[in-house]
RNA sequence: GCCCCUGUAGCUCAACGGAUAGAGCAGCAGCCUUCUAAGCUGUUGGUCCGGGUUCGAUUCCUGGCAGGGGCGCCA
């Protein structure tokens, strides 16, 4: 809602207020929304609330309550244009509305045309890139996101959490929020170990150039080294016992590792790199800066020391002694009589840590160093459990920003045969689908594209391709399910990225040709319908921004963006800009077009999908 | 046994407790000497089942049914 309908909108609600007060009926709280099925905008609120409260009491006359909120708006509409029982200063002030409508029990108010017009455009012209932007919320918060396992290629689930995180980091950065980016990657554990150990004893010094390739092979000597260690059916006792060796020394390594022993140490530092360079590369592709790396590898020390401080506190029992692990009761010290969050084991019995010891090292740090007063995980929703337990600890240990801990659990990314697994082979790589969407598209851009200089055919190739698969993913709600299918995925018809991005290029289309822009709006004609459409869908940006950041869900500006591009499509078919004959309505579209244009792009930056000039 | 998620059109997905449940794909019928047809216009078609709360339930509560996931030393 943009700063004059507010004023507006607080008078009237005043007047409202003072008729009910003047005429002794109790006003249920007054939610205002917009006004479906117009083609004329406004603001709506309705009455139902307050004709079910004065039934519920026993007071008025004995009618539907349906029937007695359309009444009382009527009544409401009257005083509100009359003035009366509202004081004498506020007689006359519905200044920018055109008219009031009382219907089926809500109060609609109109918004004059050309003037709501006028300020949307000028609005957005005059903020560009910051149009839709929050005010600062004086709120610091961190995403954490993109916890890859080391050592082996991005699979499309992978690009989930990637893409969902940067565009939730996105939103809320540009709400208002102060915000910090952070990953988590998985460089050791027994997965990393098992590809280390595999190389060393079967692949070194074999790996290829490039850094795709290169992870792409050690996945493949991930899933051998995965084959080899794998109890079989049917094995003979040679098979067992060549089994039962290469784990003992698979083991073996690991241990080295923690003692540090020189070698094993230097494997793994170069074998991380490796994993580093894909990663980091994945993340160019994508966009995203990470400001805060924290790594699995240096958690683990920090974890060791804060199991003692839980133990000293009370907070975790200690049953070493008995060769058991640290442990906290959850539901017992909450005082649940059902189990809910149960038992957590926060360190193994040998000492060394889990991943539970590392969530809760790394929450104290980002509450202690970092000073965040959220915390956004966004894992998949296996681990729901488990953030529960983290998040109710971390309540024990007395920490206040735990109550504004939220894990953002998004659903898997499956293929149409089932799961995903990297150990067995069944992947989809990020890398591959990139590619093929680059090649697809590279394929049609000279069918049906303008004129796009050679040397930029790659890299608009590139941006619908991403945007494409960016949308398809960013489009379904966080806790569904996605079967991945390529063709659904790669998809330029219809609902997609590119139908968004080509929305932005007609739109710039238009611009190229026109020339500067005249430096008013004046919107005072008779507005096509898909004018007002279009206005009304850009007005609305700033509200989508608060929504899809308060409910932590992406999806919302997705479905925004599309609805814009859709009302701009529209437009751009029914309504002729630079044929206009009137060189007033000629300029006013224009700036209209460049709003549209605006707008389009702002949205499509918080999905972390580029918008081209040309396509 | 306990906990979490999901169930809406043939398929994939939407819908602050409110006015007429919306899109895309697929199907059918139209629209390019006019600002890019990756587009526009029209059309067919739907809330898993039973109770409850409410003036009003796809939405909240409860009980089923169906699918998925999780539950003390994996991550």
């Amino acid at each position: 809602m943009f700063e004059k309908e507010q004023q507006w909108r607080s008078r009237i609600e005043e007047k409202i207020k003072a008729y009910f007060a003047a005429n002794d009926i109790p006003l249920a709280p007054l939610k205002w929304t917009a006004i479906p099925f117009s083609g004329e905008w406004g603001m709506a609120t309705s009455f139902f609330q307050t004709a079910a409260d004065e039934a519920r009491a026993g007071k008025g006359k004995k009618i539907p309550v349906p029937q007695r909120a359309q009444e009382i708006a009527e009544q409401v509409k009257a005083a509100v244009l009359t003035g009366e029982a509202v004081s004498k200063e506020e007689i006359g002030s519905l200044e920018g509305i055109s008219r009031v409508e009382a219907v089926k029990g809500y109060l609609n108010l109109y918004f004059r045309t050309s003037e709501f017009a006028r300020r949307v455009v000028d609005e957005v012209l005059a903020s560009r890139a910051d149009f839709g932007r929050g005010a600062p919320k004086n709120e610091r918060v961190m995403v954490e996101y993109a916890q890859p396992n080391m050592l082996h290629s991005f699979h499309i689930g992978h690009a989930r959490t990637t893409l969902l995180g940067e565009s939730l980091a996105r939103i809320v950065e540009f709400a208002g929020f102060d915000t910090i980016r952070a990953t988590y990657p998985g460089d050791m554990g027994l997965g990393v170990i098992t590809v280390m150990w595999a190389y060393d004893k079967f692949h070194k010094g074999q790996e290829p150039d490039g850094i795709h390739e290169r992870g792409q092979w050690l996945l493949k000597i991930y899933i051998e080294a995965t084959a080899l260690l794998e109890k079989k059916e049917n094995e003979t006792p040679e098979e067992t016992a060549r089994r039962e060796t290469y784990d003992a020394e698979r083991r073996e390594m690991l241990r080295k590792w923690e003692a540090g022993d020189p070698y094993v140490y230097e494997l793994w530092r170069v074998m991380r790199e490796w994993a580093l360079d894909e990663f980091r590369d994945v993340l160019g592709i994508l966009d995203v800066k990470m400001d805060v790396w924290f790594f699995e590898s240096e958690a683990n020390k920090l974890g060791k020391e804060i199991v003692d401080e839980l133990i000293a506190k009370g907070i975790a029992e200690d049953e070493r002694a008995n060769g058991g692990p640290v442990i906290v009761k959850i539901d017992e010290k909450l005082g649940l009589t059902r189990e809910k969050y149960r038992t957590m084991v926060i360190l193994r019995s040998d000492g060394s840590a889990l991943y539970s010891t590392n969530d809760l090292a790394l929450a104290k740090q980002k509450f202690e160093k970092y000073h965040v007063d959220r915390s956004i995980y966004v894992v998949d929703f296996r681990q729901s459990l488990h953030f529960q337990q983290v998040f109710k600890i971390l309540e024990l240990w007395g920490f206040p920003q735990a109550a504004k801990c939220y894990h953002l659990s998004y659903g898997y990314v499956t293929l149409p045969e089932g799961a995903m697994s990297a150990r067995r082979g069944r992947v989809v790589l990020f890398k591959d689908v990139a590619d093929e969407a680059v090649k697809r598209v590279l394929a049609v851009e000279s069918e049906k594209s303008g004129n796009i200089p050679e040397a930029e055919r790659e890299k608009i190739a590139t941006q619908i391709g991403l945007g494409a698969l960016a949308y398809s993913i960013l489009s379904v709600d966080n806790n569904k399910d996605i079967v991945f299918d390529v063709n659904e995925a790669l998809s330029f018809d219809g609902r997609t990225g590119p139908y968004i991005q080509n929305a932005h290029v007609r739109a710039n289309s238009i611009l190229k040709k026109a020339g500067a822009l005249s430096t008013d709006s004046h919107f005072d004609y008779e507005l096509d319908k898909h004018e007002i459409e279009l206005i009304e869908q850009i007005s609305r940006f700033p509200n989508a921004v608060q929504q899809a950041a308060s409910e932590y869900r992406p999806l919302v500006m997705a479905q925004y963006v599309y609805d814009l591009a859709n009302a701009f499509h529209s437009f751009y078919h029914a309504v002729p800009v630079l044929q206009s004959e009137d060189e007033n309505v000629r300029n006013a579209r224009l700036r209209l077009v460049a709003a549209a244009k605006q707008t389009i792009a702002n949205a499509l930056r918080l999905l972390d999908i580029q918008a081209p000039e040309v396509m």
